[in-house]
DNA sequence: GTCTATAAAGCGATAGAC
DNA sequence: GTCTATCGCTTTATAGAC
């Protein structure tokens, strides 16, 4: 028996194992391992070898926040983008369970190879935030201040319950954070 | 010339270098390469290997707050000791151009290999700042929340600083979980 | 498009001289 | 306590059969 993948489907595997062992903990004989996928395939898919694997699951995960989170925060309701968002980060993130690749990228060296990119999905992130405030009437000032705690408290959030490995801390702090943000919506 | 050095010299400069390439891509050779300790010495100092250094490391870093932090929030004046803290936080993380070594580590699979270590130090942590909270004479409830954000808050800061790479927004950041804090201690 | 075989380099770790 | 030499293994990457 043989299975024949296209990159489609291969990207988001690849997410989860670099998600879980991070960029230098990934070896390419851990990705057969858990995928079945040979050498063979994966340089041929990916004749950049592991950094274009990593650099594909980037992209990818840029893409799917740009259309699930960003975008609507910049085009839809924004009271209701803004709800959405935080349903989609928690069911996104499994409740804590599933760490962010781009935050942990960012933390070590690897963040020089994909600093362009790491950068980019953290300002694009705010600033769509920042404009959805904006259009709920806040201010620009205190929008800024809210979106920046906002996406910084989901990273520690991230971070804690990853450390602390308990169940329920990350859809806690989600609550708080969320609320935080509601406060900045309505007031100033 | 030839330096002859004692652990308790090694560990920190081997904690900055765990800091700055992660558990896996600190090597051996690349220690040597920016301490100049050869494999004979680093071997001589931890018969166990790269895992020893790392969680000498570990210990380090946490007898470091447990002295520094802590224990003034668990003895001293609480107002105090929560002042002061921040200014520590930001000094040691040097305004969010040094990681948080612990919070890196919960992140990939080498949380596994030190899950109590990362563990402890999470909660002791939060525990310390939320009895400090409780004495200024903040609800239980109230206080055990407003710690766990400020100890997640810090770890998203330092993620969304390094990601950002701007100067500001460490600072910004705390001071804004500073005023959450103490907030929570005059009310509820 | 996937496989096996293989190359060159780097890995953690050990041994023994000094 | 530090050094050099070396082991056995794994790494990324390539080549070529199918």
């Amino acid at each position: 028996m043989k299975t024949v993948y296209e990159r489609a489907d291969i990207v988001p595997l690849l997410g989860e194992i670099f998600r879980e062992l991070g960029y230098e903990g990934t070896t390419l004989s851990r990705i057969t391992e858990r995928t079945g996928i040979g050498k063979g395939s994966l340089y041929h898919f990916f004749p950049g070898g592991k950094e274009e694997m990593a650099a594909a699951v980037l992209a990818d995960v840029d893409g799917w926040f740009e259309t699930a989170i960003y975008e609507p925060l910049r085009q839809d309701d924004a009271r209701a983008a803004i709800e959405a968002m935080w349903i989609n980060v928690n069911d996104y993130f499994r409740s804590g369970s599933r760490i962010c690749l781009v935050g942990a990228f960012a933390l070590d060296e690897t963040r020089q190879r994909f600093s362009p990119a790491i950068r980019d999905y953290f300002v694009r992130w705010i600033d769509a935030l920042r404009l959805a405030l904006v259009r709920t009437g806040c201010s620009g000032e205190a929008a800024l201040a809210a979106a920046e705690e906002a996406v910084s408290g989901i990273q520690g959030a991230l971070v804690l319950s990853r450390a602390l490995d308990e169940r329920d801390i990350f859809g806690r702090t989600l609550n708080r954070l969320a609320e935080r943000l509601a406060a900045a919506q309505s007031g100033n």
